[in-house]
RNA sequence: GCCCCAGUAGCUCAGCCGGAUAGAGCAUCGGAUUCCUAAUCCGGAGGUCACAGGUUCGAAUCCUGUCUGGGGCACCA
């Protein structure tokens, strides 16, 4: 909501109130056009509907006991089938670029959440490889839906879950063995479903390196499996490090085992008498939450399944006080959370805390060819080679201009080799812009930041500039509230062109002095939105290009 | 068979808590630089918003059904 907005509204309010009409919910919108002003509101056909009246007398009524601020509003008026349209003054317009400069780094910034605590859980892949390109779109997106979190007031724990225990890595431990035999010269047979890539013959050359021959009739897996996670781990860091993404919390499952979580969620269930036996498996009563099916939580084996550690891990959430929690997975685990949202509630938690956030797969295309990725088959492409040839800047922001429920089509061949035309050189292009313009006025003796002949400023480009530096605040605070960091880069983009466009149409160091004076702060005060938005996108804003 | 996501311009995608004339980038065609960075700007062309019904003063948007693509529906994670 523009701060304008609540002004408004309270006027409404009254206006609505001293005519009798029903309190009713509207809304605010920014017109397309710019001859339907710069704000309006649909009360007027609303209120048709409830008093079967038209909805043109209706807006009449309403616009003639209107007393808006005439700093504020200039005009209204009443168009199309109804609806009521204001138009800014220029004093409304000028309050904001002095707002913009005066809060600075803090422009967009709120406190809405003020002394809450959320905890952000993303990429949480398991040291048996490199961190893959779908694993980088997740990355991303977690890393900045944590900060849109930080603007809104909360402080946030990024998180990272892993097992380093089970099949998988007992898997991953065995192909680095068998890939370090090969170095000492022995003939094995590499099974197809073990890991394939390079990276474990990398492993394994760097225990041969270090202990030769040595390691040859170990018969436990235990250092080659050790080895591997420590080396992945270290890689996988490095990797999201590049990104500028780094963790508060690097949760490992075994802790659930070991500090008897586990044990304490089985026996939570059985003495609620939401456990039970059957074919020597221990059951979920899970249909009791409204799921389809009860679920195994300990096989016949007398392993736990998934969800048993998952659902204890969320507990450890709840426990350590979170007040937003925050779950981001790739469409396949789509099935999965419905039980451990049903455990948490079983446990007795309030499970509308949790807001799970499923995002679609990337497709990797090289042209027309699509690529298939399978960590375990090793034809993947990796995040770090995606780095190497795009670099972070683009990397982050090609992961983060599309929404989330939407499938990347990730053409690498263009995004290597037309990477100067990606969008986020555009961006970037007007931050370094504006810079430039700074330093000019700085070696001409002209000082900027004076906000006392903002009245100079009128034109149209200049205009439709202020109106878009106006809206930031309240679009960060829905690209958080609906976790879409896809509409702050499209936002982004927006100010980029009305920049550039009020950069076209207005010389900003003229012989005016004033009205230099008077651009140059509206300079400023893009440059302060262009940085907030590239900061919270996790986006470097270069002074020079 | 059931569940989730998507289907909008040649391509990649926004818009989807109902609103005025459906948008952007790329590609394509044409134009703009004596002067603050042309990594820019302006203009043209390009659409049965998958399809069929329904609700409404008004539907790309909400409801129902169908089709297509992706992901799921384990005593795998």
């Amino acid at each position: 909501m523009l701060p304008i907005e609540s002004q408004l509204r309270n006027e409404i309010d009254r206006v609505l109130q001293e005519l009798g009409f029903p309190q009713i919910d509207y809304v605010f919108s920014i017109p397309k056009f710019e001859n339907h002003g710069d704000l309006s509101i649909n009360v007027a056909m609303q209120l048709a509907r409830e008093l079967k009246s038209n909805p043109r007398q209706i807006a009449q009524q309403i616009v003639e006991k209107l007393q808006p601020d005439p700093e504020l509003i200039s005009r209204v008026e009443i168009a199309g089938p109804g609806f009521i349209n204001f138009f800014f003054s220029i004093g409304l317009l000028q309050r904001v670029v002095k707002d913009i400069l005066q809060e600075g780094e803090h422009y967009g910034r709120q406190e809405t959440f003020r002394g809450k605590r959320a905890n952000v859980e993303f990429v949480s892949a398991n040291p048996t490889g490199p961190l893959t390109i779908g694993h980088g779109r997740q990355a991303v997106l977690g890393d900045t839906i944590a900060n849109l979190l930080q603007w809104q007031g909360y402080e946030v724990t990024r998180e990272y879950y892993f097992n380093n225990a089970g099949r998988q890595m007992r898997v991953l431990g065995e192909s680095v063995r068998l890939r370090y035999l090969e170095l000492c010269g022995e003939a094995v047979e590499f099974p197809e479903d073990y890991y394939q890539g390079e990276y474990i013959r990398d492993i394994a050359r760097h225990l041969h390196e270090k202990y030769g021959d040595s390691l040859k009739d170990r018969d436990d897996i235990e250092i080659f499996k050790n080895t591997a996670e420590a080396l992945i781990f270290e890689d996988i860091k490095k990797t999201l490090a590049r990104l500028g993404i780094y963790f508060d919390v690097f949760f490992n499952e075994k802790d659930l085992y070991e500090d008897g979580s586990i044990e304490q969620v089985i026996e939570a269930f059985k003495s609620k008498g939401l456990a039970y036996e059957k074919d020597g498996a221990l059951w979920f009563k899970s249909t009791a939450f409204g799921l389809e099916q009860d679920r195994v939580i300990v096989k016949s084996s007398g392993e736990p399944t998934y969800r048993l550690p998952d659902i204890a891990y969320h507990r450890t959430k709840f426990e350590r006080g979170f007040d937003l929690i925050v779950d981001l997975f790739g469409a396949d685990h789509v099935a999965t959370y419905p039980d451990v949202l049903a455990g948490l509630r079983a446990l007795g938690y309030d499970a509308s805390r949790v807001k799970v956030l499923i995002h679609q797969f990337v497709t990797l295309y090289q042209g027309k060819e699509k690529v298939k990725m399978s960590t375990r088959k090793a034809n993947f492409v990796t995040l770090d080679e995606l780095i190497d040839e795009v670099g972070a800047d683009v990397t982050r922001w090609f992961f983060l201009m599309r929404s989330m429920d939407s499938h990347l089509n990730f053409d690498l061949t263009l995004a290597k080799t037309q990477s100067e035309e990606n969008p986020v050189y555009y961006n970037q292009y007007a931050h370094a812009r504006i810079c430039s313009i700074l330093r000019k006025a700085e070696t001409q003796g002209v000082s900027y930041g004076r906000t006392d002949t903002l009245e100079r400023l009128g034109e149209k480009s200049e205009r439709q500039l202020i109106k878009k530096l106006m809206e930031f605040p309240a679009l960060v605070a829905r690209s958080a509230g609906e976790f879409a960091p896809h509409l702050l880069t499209q936002y982004l983009s927006e100010v980029s062109t009305a920049f550039h466009k009020f950069y076209t149409e207005c010389w900003v160091l003229t012989d005016d002095k004033e009205l230099s004076q008077a651009r140059l702060a509206l300079c400023l005060a893009t440059r302060t939105v262009l940085a907030n938005g590239l900061k919270i996108l996790g986006i470097t804003a270069p002074e020079r290009m």
